[in-house]
RNA sequence: GCACUCGUAGCUCAACUGGAUAGAGUACUCGGCUACGAACCGAGCGGUUGGAGGUUCGAGCCCUCCCGAGUGCGCCA
């Protein structure tokens, strides 16, 4: 609808440019606007307000204007001049009604696809795998997996990269523990990767000999020693694993076809190195290899390091990035790359981004982007930590939101059995922490809240779930079916087309998701479309309604709620419950 | 020291990236189950958007300067 309304007022612009009321050299952007005020018309556009000084007219009598040249159409139901020179658009409800007619028709509620399909790299998760998932893991994870499913929803190739980290010099020291354990010791030892670390860490901060082995074992694997492969092939095995564990409890659609782990490049970057030496933008400074680019300056105004090649010999991982672009090009062919990674690594990518531009590793025409987020804080507003100080594992994390959310469910007289409600506490649980996160704006740093995450109260998790089971309950008391009613849409009632207002939005709101990387977006309109429909819920009756026509229409006005309700939290993985 | 991010109601967060009277939830105060799930809904209270200037028709958002917090700045990833 919004594009269609984007195209009335071109050819709007069109018309005043070819009578000279607008000159016609100027670039003409329209800009669309939900208005935050209903009064205000489904759409806004301040155009008027742009033009009027290159114009030098009134931008009330500019406003009239446009609307004059708009042609015939059934879209509008008025445009009218508001305010210094706003023009707000109403549709017409014919158009609404059928807008909301071909998404209850369509299994994709009649999101558009993209009108280029593009291919998406999407770069996300990406733990190191030396330890285990910590809670730092939560947010590349979650945000990463909503935006690749939106993406993949709206109709492009994504790829996913799962970029480990299993090749660091830390497993120098994890080989050595290895080492010297044996058979059945090592594999009980390594049943908890996280308590194989530290014992790992103190022998080698204690022990100097073991310190020194450790060492020798980092260049012996990555120098291709047979041994010492097997060995490290065996840790990776056990981490890999636990990971795919989280990533399933997660509902997080990541698999080992999606890993590509940092050792995949070994091979690539002395070539790297080497091709960057080819371009002339490489310098030896204190026998590290470096490229100074000029766009990154220090407090002196000299030109900030990438180091590529350390004194001893040794790769970077901005070495890594640079392999993993060129191949992202070339043998995935990514359009877009999108990392979710971290906001401190910003600088770091912004340098990789450069160089890798201008080392052409990558065209201008393919598309970079690093999507930073914040951290997750305690209440105390420090980052999130365990009771004892340390960092929490996920897998903790996971356990205890099962665990609090089944408490909850016993609290709530539950009329569920005993295994149901183990059942519905595990989605509960995953999905308030997911949501959680994924409601906040990316970019920032949020509080995690047990008692707000687990809350029906508010933008949660466990509202969203409860309102769409209120939905699908309704279909469970008739024998109607959600999916076949065919009688017509009939919107009387001031909130049922509020409700129906909010349900041609979805479109447009995966779309916003898509360009931005901000899943909080969508998060924010299925919070107002599940109050739009308890307020409606509350205030029309539906099966008790005696007039027929309405009654089918407001049944098909529940199964259209319910539908864009699960797809939406489908998008943003959080499955969803017919009772709880 | 330099760079980046942030500062919005008591608390947790929005504000569609420059639009109209800054919105939700929570807490607090009221009201609503002999209609489909009250795990809900409705109403009220709550703001000098850290401060001061500036840009323009219009600023929470852009620019400058302060105040405060976080993060990053050569061989970890």
């Amino acid at each position: 609808m919004k594009e269609a309304l984007e195209q009335l007022l071109a050819t709007a612009v069109a018309t005043l440019q070819s009578q000279q009321t607008l000159p016609t050299d100027l670039p003409v952007r329209i800009q669309l606007d939900r208005p935050r005020d209903k009064s205000h018309g489904d759409f806004a556009t301040n155009l008027a307000l742009l033009l009027a000084k290159p114009a030098s007219m009134n931008p009330r009598v500019l406003a009239e204007a446009v609307i004059a040249a708009i042609p015939a159409n059934t879209l509008l139901e008025k445009a009218d001049v508001a305010g210094p020179g706003f023009i707000n658009f109403t549709f017409s409800q014919q158009q609404l009604v059928q807008q909301l007619e071909r998404a209850y028709a369509d299994d994709k509620l009649a999101v558009e696809l993209a009108t280029t399909a593009k291919t998406v790299v999407i770069d996300y998760s990406s733990p190191n795998l030396a330890k285990e998932m910590h809670v730092g893991h939560l947010r590349s994870a979650i945000i990463g997996d909503a935006v690749a499913r939106v993406q993949r929803f709206i109709g492009n190739t994504v790829i996913a990269q799962n970029h480990v980290g299993d090749w660091g010099t830390q497993f120098g020291m994890l080989l050595a523990h290895m080492e010297a354990l044996e058979g059945d010791a090592m594999a009980m030892e390594l049943s908890n990767l996280e308590t194989f670390y530290k014992a790992a860490k103190k022998r080698f901060d204690e022990s100097e000999a073991f310190a020194t082995r450790a060492r020798e074992l980092v260049v012996a694997l990555q120098s291709g020693d047979a041994t010492c492969r097997a060995l490290w092939q065996q840790f990776i095995e056990v981490s890999l694993s636990h990971c795919q564990q989280v990533y399933d409890r997660l509902g997080v659609q990541l698999s080992r076809a999606d890993v590509m782990a940092e050792s995949a490049y070994n091979d690539d970057l002395a070539q790297v190195v080497a091709d960057l030496q080819a371009q002339g933008l490489l310098v030896e400074d204190q026998g590290a290899q470096c490229v100074f680019l000029d766009e990154f300056r220090n407090k002196e105004g000299d030109a900030l390091p990438v180091i590529v090649q350390k004194s001893g010999g040794g790769f970077l991982y901005a070495t890594t990035d640079l392999a993993a672009i060129r191949y992202r090009q070339n043998k995935l062919h990514a359009d877009q790359v999108m990392y979710f990674v971290d906001q401190r690594q910003g600088l770091h990518f912004q340098q990789i981004f450069t160089l890798a531009r201008k080392a052409g590793f990558v065209s201008d025409s393919v598309q970079l982007d690093h999507y930073g987020f914040g951290t997750v804080m305690g209440k105390d507003g420090r980052p999130y930590k365990s009771r004892d100080g340390g960092v929490t594992k996920l897998a903790d994390l996971l356990d205890e939101a099962e665990k609090r959310a089944f408490e909850l469910l016993q609290s709530k007289n539950s009329q569920l059995t005993e295994a149901e409600q183990q059942h519905v506490a595990k989605v509960i649980g995953i999905s308030s922490v997911k949501y959680a996160d994924l409601s906040k704006n990316r970019s920032s740093d949020y509080i995690f809240d047990w008692d707000t995450m687990l809350s029906f109260e508010g933008n949660t998790a466990p509202y969203l779930l409860y309102a769409y089971t209120r939905v699908t309950s309704v279909f469970n008391k008739t024998n109607i079916a959600a999916a076949s009613i065919s009688a017509p849409l009939l919107l009387e009632d001031e909130r049922e087309l509020a409700l129906a207002n909010l349900l041609v939005r979805f479109n447009e709101t995966v779309y916003s998701v898509a360009d931005k990387a901000m899943p909080h977006f969508l998060c924010g309109y299925l919070f107002d479309l599940a109050g739009a429909f308890s307020t409606f819920y509350e205030a029309c009756p539906i099966l008790a309604e005696p007039r027929e026509d309405r009654r089918l229409s407001r049944l098909k006005l529940a199964a259209l709620t319910a539908k864009t309700l699960k797809t939406g939290l489908s998008l943003l993985g959080i499955e969803t419950l017919e009772k709880m």
